[in-house]
DNA sequence: TTCTGATTGGACAATTTTCGTCCCACTTGT
DNA sequence: ACAAGTGGGACGAAAATTGTCCAATCAGAA
């Protein structure tokens, strides 16, 4: 932040949070346009007459119109997000979060994006555009990128800009998971991923819970083995990072699985992986899919997860992390984990 | 201004004024340290309330520190001062205005402080403080420097760094006037910014109204025909403008003076000279002293006036001003003068 | 076309905050 | 010792903010 900016803070220190306030206002009408005032109170959070009065403002200002069908914001409006978008983040802090992230996690590189995807479900779109952008500064250097399943990934295959097409991508189905909901599995996100960059996809038509001769048996199979395969080949990994009992439940996991889940302690999940507070494997899901090892081989990992409920998950998966990896989270995630750092430490 | 402040002012639109009042308070703080509250608001005008508010909040903030004396300005302080100085010049106008001015009075180059000396005597200060600023600038390139009478030239005076002495200056009094105060002539002021600077100075002790005869005698004395030598080498003229009625009634002139000056609509005076509103001399005082040809062959003419009240004197004067003149200012007159112009140009 | 749901703008009392104005105890410089 | 000037406290009045309605209107679906 430069002198300027200190100095301005130090005569009106109640701008910074009027300013963040009036922003966030302003991004969320961006993303969720047209949206009324109503809407944008639950959204946003805050009583109706409060957000009124920043509306209005805006409004005077030209930034956003009011139409009967909503609040749109107005091209001098998108200017001026784009504007102070990096003094938003100074302000927040996060700039200096991010650091201290990359050092607690120990991993390349931390993205921290403004609230609480927890509390604002536009959040995830913003989380979603910042690791597709990411994603598309590497497509120039690597080729094979296998995708996970799960919503945060679906968010970022719909901020994938269309456009320059690269028919040497090739995406891969991290796993052959059908538990979940067909629209958030593997598959079908790396058939979206196809789709906007021009690239192809390969899928892994399989169950996730096999018995141990039906997975033998099929490891044999040859087009299970090519995917096999093509897991050591992988370049980039992109995947999210879920909360373990939540996945578990999501997955509808059997009895015992949920059982080994709790008692070993198990916080979070990533591509199949259950892994406790320290980082050790708890479970894993007997699957044709990635494994860890390959992961861990990757040029680079894209780790994408937001939201406060994900704090414990994202610290525990961090510990098994690959040096070289990238994660792109919110503001929600990033206090909480220094939050428990802090903790962890004074004990 | 940058864009990121554009922004920021479109988002927060109360904040420049409020920015403005704050700073002003911190200014004038730093200027009349030790100062109290309630001279305070006397001074920056506004309630005690109002005052304190901000005074409170400056205080917590670090930027000055209450004892029993009276409030300072923390080192903090002092630097916020500093580093928001254009940005506070910026968002008032006055860049924009100084072109404007430049290009109305015809003059190379316009210097406008904030605020309005009639209203807040210590702008004064700041005026003078300029002006010294932009004085010792040229004290490398020109010696021969004279200087009239009153009291914004003793402001400028008072500003006047000491340190670096440069015996080769040598500074002139304009005039001779006996008029006057003795702190505010000519020749004391002369004297004092020989003794900041370390130079030398030359005054010239004759009385402003003489009879005919006896101004033609003492013309004729070698003390005063060495200082009209003196006045052709002039390199930088530094003088203030007065308000032609004022400065008839300060001087104690006579009836008839007083007559021919109303009567020839005369409206601003400049060492010894009465201007109208055209700029067509209606009167000047007899007197030994520079006269108007040899100011306009310096090579730089120091002009220095402020407050509304000298916003028409100003702009008489301007018509007769050469144009390697420099004008210092405050807001106060540079508001008025094109307000004064824009009304001229709708007749 | 009709109808439902959502939109903005208006209104108003309750509440909170701000404001103007005293006074007081105390320090400081004369 | 004293007078002038200092910051801090207090408090009723006034103004702004806030929460919560309602009405008129519009957009889009059926």
């Amino acid at each position: 932040m430069d002198a300027l900016s200190v100095a301005q803070q130090k005569l009106m220190p109640e701008m910074s949070e009027l300013l963040k306030k009036r922003y966030q206002i302003l991004q969320i009408i961006s993303l969720e346009q047209p949206i009324g005032r109503r809407t944008l109170c639950e959204v946003a959070g805050g009583t109706e007459r409060e957000i009124r009065k920043e509306t209005d403002l805006l409004r005077n200002q030209q930034l956003i119109e009011m139409k009967t069908a909503g609040m749109k914001v107005t091209s001098q409006g998108m200017e001026v997000l784009d504007r102070l978008k990096v003094f938003i983040r100074e302000i927040s802090g996060l700039t200096d979060m991010e650091v201290q992230l990359q050092s607690i996690l120990g991993i390349s590189k931390v993205v921290i994006l403004p609230q609480n995807s927890d509390e604002i479900p536009a959040v995830k779109s913003h989380i979603g555009k910042e690791a597709a952008k990411l994603l598309e500064t590497v497509f120039g250097r690597y080729k094979k990128i296998a995708v996970t399943g799960g919503s945060t990934m679906a968010a970022i295959s719909k901020e994938l800009s269309i456009g320059k097409s690269d028919r040497a991508l090739q995406f891969i189905a991290a796993r052959g998971g059908l538990g979940e909901d067909v629209l958030h599995q593997a598959n079908t996100i790396a058939a979206a991923f196809a789709e906007k960059t021009g690239g192809s996809f390969k899928t892994l038509y399989l169950p996730d819970h096999l018995s141990a001769e039906a997975f033998e048996m099929m490891m044999k199979e040859p087009v299970i083995k090519e995917m096999m395969d093509l897991y050591d080949q992988t370049d980039v990994v992109v995947h999210g990072i879920g909360d373990a009992e939540e996945m578990a439940v999501r997955r509808h996991s059997s009895l015992e699985e949920v059982e080994m889940i709790r008692s070993g302690g198990a916080v979070s999940e990533a591509f199949g992986y259950y892994f406790d507070k320290d980082g050790k494997i708890v479970y894993r899901i007997r699957t044709a899919g990635i494994q860890l090892e390959q992961v861990q081989k990757a040029k680079t990992v894209l780790a994408v997860a937001g939201g406060e409920s994900k704090a414990r998950a994202i610290l525990s998966y961090a510990k098994n992390a690959a040096s070289p990896t990238v994660l792109i989270t919110d503001e929600g995630a990033a206090r909480k984990i220094i939050e428990l750092t802090k903790k962890l430490e004074e004990l």
